[in-house]
DNA sequence: GCTGGCACTCGACTGTAGCGAGTGCCAGTC
DNA sequence: GACTGGCACTCGCTACAGTCGAGTGCCAGC
């Protein structure tokens, strides 16, 4: 494991040569494009060393290196730093966001806001149901035997669904669970709701009871149990960048991952701590997404995380940069939750 | 212009081998996979009178033959009969779209059904706006200046919007607000009612005036004019099969194109009659998808259309299963909406 | 008007050769 | 002991020549 100073720097600089040309690069190369003291010979010893701890690897025989992921996550832990973003970068987040009239709105500038400036496939997730509290509850009856459930979260996220009853509802027993189920839950987390659920059927007057029921059927159903989380995609285009080399010749793999919103969530969803997060290659749970890397973190108003946020590209992307982007979106994004 | 039928025969041989194959057809190959009645070299001479008249071309000297848009064109408009579906597909079909509880869920049923049967890329539009009716208006106090407008639509299209309003308005107002916009709207048609709403400022108490004011403005701004038409897409995946020789090479233009949704629109959205269009090629306006086709068709409960959906792929496409299909997806569709 | 025959074209494939980037190894130097 | 210069070697890439064969256009004959 003897991985001194200079051979962390070689590994470095193969990374940085690579993202940048997307060739292999070779000693002589380097030697010149970086200033490493010491002669493309020695930088070859050292890249046999690194090879042989599997940080990069050799295409073919007469080529250069290329890290290998293992590589890539040595560099994203050890050997970048975050990349500071640019004046330019902070006023197109800035001018992109402000204006937003709606959730919808700013889900969609971000997520094409986030394709444009990493120039890779972005994902951002709405605010997650479970995660946010309920504003307010409203039922609408279509017809007798028909009610459409709206619940608008705190997030400003707006979630409806209609229910059909087992029996005729007159209107004013409509404004009766109207009342009865705003009372109850609007305030609440929508994770810890079933239990108040439970007891709103239990406390509910002997005529409301089936259609109390059915409600909170649909209630827990539909907006507590995850499924109904959302997500927006924006990007796919960036893709063909760099022509077929990365994604090992096929995008076929990667576009039907993207089609799964719950492999979508699965990737950018379980943003448990507030930090970043960058899955490269192999690391990928996704068999589709080996070839790809994956970089995302929360988002929410404060310190308070609703929903995921990140991008996937190919393992030879510009981490730093990525992942500079990348917060100071969510950031960004959290700062306009939270003036609502 | 002397096309006579066994020329017609030929094309048709030539568009159903091409398809099938995706290699350029010879004068050989032809007549052994086709009755034509006649010599390789009669063919040939037919071939040469398809290509001066157009309809077909060699990629180069020494190959078959490959349609061109206007020979696709012919095939569709007067050699191609709509194949009927096979009752698999019927049944795939039925077993797709029952259980939907949504028009949300129909609509991602509908395009995923329609990305799997005609294996391309599938686009359904919600239900416009401008052609439904209004079945209910709400409005939800989010705080004393902020209002949430739900409108539901008939088709059973939920669409919801904040407002900021100029000044504070007590609940009870809104209560008032919530009777008037609900008395006036509900029924009507989405596209005809400015001048309602228009009337609706100037019939409104006073201390109703600004509040009613930037209410109206909402709803013509961001209901009626069109703006607010969604699209759901699936399928993209399918682009890659047939290796890169579609779309010559690069499936850039085609992501880029699919990620517009005014682009989309215009694709699907134009079904003024309720015919089945077939767009071949260059006869798209949009640039991006010169190399591409589109069938689209329009869908609605009864005979009525309230939105359009259709498929994307290579010029080199089942042109007459992919017409059936659509048909078909449209066809149930429009039932299942009859049913609310 | 159709057909068989024939000369021709030209892309696809194969094999060979030269080039050059890049490597591994080794002996020599500081 | 670590670094360096040198050297032989590997091997992918490109260019070129040659062959093959599918497919064509044309023409004379039925």
């Amino acid at each position: 494991m003897g991985l001194d100073d200079r051979k962390l720097a070689v590994l470095r600089a193969i990374v940085e040569d690579y993202v940048a040309t997307q060739e292999p690069v070779g000693s002589k190369a380097l030697v010149e494009r970086h200033q490493l003291g010491v002669s493309p010979a020695t930088v070859r010893n050292d890249m046999a060393v690194l090879e042989e701890e599997g940080y990069i690897r050799q295409p073919h025989t007469s080529a250069g290196r290329v890290p290998t992921d293992r590589g890539y996550r040595l560099f994203v832990d050890r050997l970048s730093r975050v990349k500071p973003l640019s004046p330019a970068e902070r006023r197109a987040i800035e001018r992109f966001l402000v204006g937003a009239v709606d959730l919808d709105d700013v889900v969609h500038r971000t997520v094409r806001l986030l394709a444009q400036l990493t120039r890779q496939v972005a994902v951002v997730q709405y605010p997650s149901l479970a995660r946010s509290k309920v504003r307010h509850l409203e039922l609408v009856p279509i017809s007798t035997t028909r009610l459409m459930v709206v619940m608008i979260a705190d997030t400003g996220r707006v979630e409806q669904r209609l229910v059909e009853l087992p029996a005729p509802v007159p209107a004013d027993d409509v404004t009766v669970l109207r009342r009865l189920v705003n009372e109850k839950l609007v305030g609440c987390q929508l994770a810890e709701t079933p239990p108040l659920v439970q007891a709103l059927v239990e406390e509910a007057a002997p005529q409301l009871r089936p259609a109390m029921t059915t409600l909170s059927t649909v209630l827990l159903e539909t907006l507590v149990e995850r499924h109904e989380e959302r997500i927006a995609l924006a990007g796919t285009a960036n893709l063909t960048r760099g022509g077929l080399l990365d994604f090992q010749g096929s995008l076929r793999p990667i576009l039907e991952a993207l089609e799964e919103e719950v492999v979508l969530l699965k990737l950018i969803g379980e943003t448990e701590p507030s930090t970043t997060r960058v899955l490269i290659g192999d690391e990928n749970e996704i068999d589709n997404l080996r070839a790809a890397s994956v970089v995302s973190t929360g988002y929410g108003p404060g310190a308070t995380i609703v929903g995921g946020l990140g991008v996937l590209g190919p393992t030879r992307m510009d981490y730093p940069g990525t992942i500079a982007t990348v917060r100071a979106v969510a950031r960004y994004v959290g700062e306009l939750l939270a003036q609502n």
